[in-house]
DNA sequence: CCATCTTGTATTATTTATAATACATGTATT
DNA sequence: AATACATGTATTATAAATAATACAAGATGG
């Protein structure tokens, strides 16, 4: 029961991009509380479609409860910070941190099997090609409201001194950890795609959906790969913060992240 | 010449669909390059649409130069790994650097006003409500190619210290720091969102694709609000790069950015 | 050479989205 | 009360996407 997927959603091309702009400017606060939205025909007009055009799509932002229309006076945003924002990544154990209290996260394994490495993965690891590895999905949930999609991908090797039911509940950090692999250094990339029908169904999101994308692959002390994820993060629930403070005097005056400052109430 | 944008891209939604999985997966690398793609009553099937709207999706990829399709073979991956990849941001300076040698970034002014500070502005600031700000966007563009669409928003008495010519060539954060003010901290906060009407001409995407959403609030040494930027990046043209390191030992054992080590072939 | 895969091309019908209108009704302002 | 503007509702026509189908032509392997 989350905006997108939940009700009719229009799958013609006009109305979503009227229903998915708007979506946006509200989760974003572009568009404040209030009586703000300007009246359906200036909509129309300023997307360049027809009012009947806008309508579905408000129908769907109603729907959704982002919205509330009254008959005669107008439409006004009900921005409700959509009860998210929930999460947000922690440098200090590079996992995703819930800001608000009395949250637990769950996971669901979505798919568990040992193959050979994609190209890809292989190269960004540093493995031989056609190795096998150990991948592993699943979906990070909390209060009911799915926020993360997680390909975890681990040398076979490695994989084997932890269980399924292991992946389930424990970190792969810790596991990994407790396999006795020794972590020295991570690189992580972020970016953004578009969700797919997989992953947008698993993450209860519309197709076409945009997500925050982070690949990670982690190297133990001999610079041997030992973890490649990619993670699809919904951003209305999880966003990467990054504290930084400016240090250093002169010519020599950069920015340093500001680590272990997290701030609590920052979502 | 783009992929998205430039040639008739699919508007109705299924076409739509498919092709921008198939992008991603391309782009992402699980489409690797050779003759991989599944015959087209195969990929029908597989998305559940006909051929009429697989053929669509192929073309405008075709098109985009990312398949390469013959008459009774098959279709090929052409990964040519985006040509792009181009710029990361660089932690020392937050600024996007370019990671390839030869390429020079311009800016283009898009709109530029004094105006009061919306309200999710002002509240990031911590500015007094109806504060006048000078509002300007700019899009910053490498190889005829745009790549960031940023948005700035800067208290009106700072802002008068540097002309609208020095906002085109100078990064702000050199005005800024050239007037005077003492930058101490800033916060980022990393997510995702959809293309706009208005952005995807700017930086030469379709309506609806996926960009990384960028908002920085810098603040000088009293803990005012000197900077609001809010910065829409191209996921093909623009990563987040993010080396880590595993420090200390035992219970205290955490990461660390791994700050001034940007590796210049990362890309 | 032949069987069988592929892409290329064409036709047709169905469904759907969209647009253009008109009018009714609720709300608020003057 | 009158006016203006908002949403609610309905109708009709146009445009577009999609599906289903058939067949031609190139490529490949036996």
């Amino acid at each position: 029961m989350q905006p997108g997927q939940s009700v009719q959603l229009p799958e013609g091309a006009k109305a979503r991009r009227v229903y998915l702009s708007l979506r946006d400017q509200i989760s974003d606060g572009r568009l404040p509380d209030g009586e703000n939205l300007p009246g359906e025909q200036r909509l129309a007009a300023s997307f360049g479609v027809s009012r009947v055009t806008v309508r579905r799509a408000l129908d769907a932002l109603s729907d959704a409860g982002l919205i509330e229309k009254r008959a005669g006076s107008g439409t006004k945003v009900r921005a409700q910070n959509m009860a998210g924002k929930a999460a947000a990544m922690d440098f200090n154990t590079l996992m995703p941190q819930l800001v608000e209290m009395g949250h637990s996260t769950t996971a669901r394994l979505l798919s568990f099997s040992y193959s050979q490495a994609p190209d890809f993965v292989a190269q960004a690891m540093g493995l031989a090609a056609g190795e096998k590895v150990q991948i592993a999905t699943r979906v990070r949930i909390t209060d009911d409201i799915p926020f993360s999609h997680l390909t975890t991908y681990v040398p076979a090797e490695i994989a084997q001194s932890y269980s399924e039911d292991d992946l389930a509940t424990t970190p792969l950090f810790k596991l990994l950890e407790r396999s006795g692999v020794q972590i020295e250094e991570a690189h992580q990339s972020v970016s953004a795609t578009l969700a797919g029908p997989d992953v947008a169904e698993a993450l209860d999101v519309a197709v076409g959906s945009a997500l925050l994308s982070l690949k990670r692959v982690v190297r133990d002390v001999d610079g041997n790969g030992v973890e490649y994820l990619s993670g699809l993060y919904r951003p209305d629930m999880f966003r990467l913060e990054m504290p930084l403070s400016r240090v250093g005097q002169g010519s020599a005056r950069h920015w340093e992240p500001a680590i272990g400052q997290m701030d609590e109430a920052s979502g």
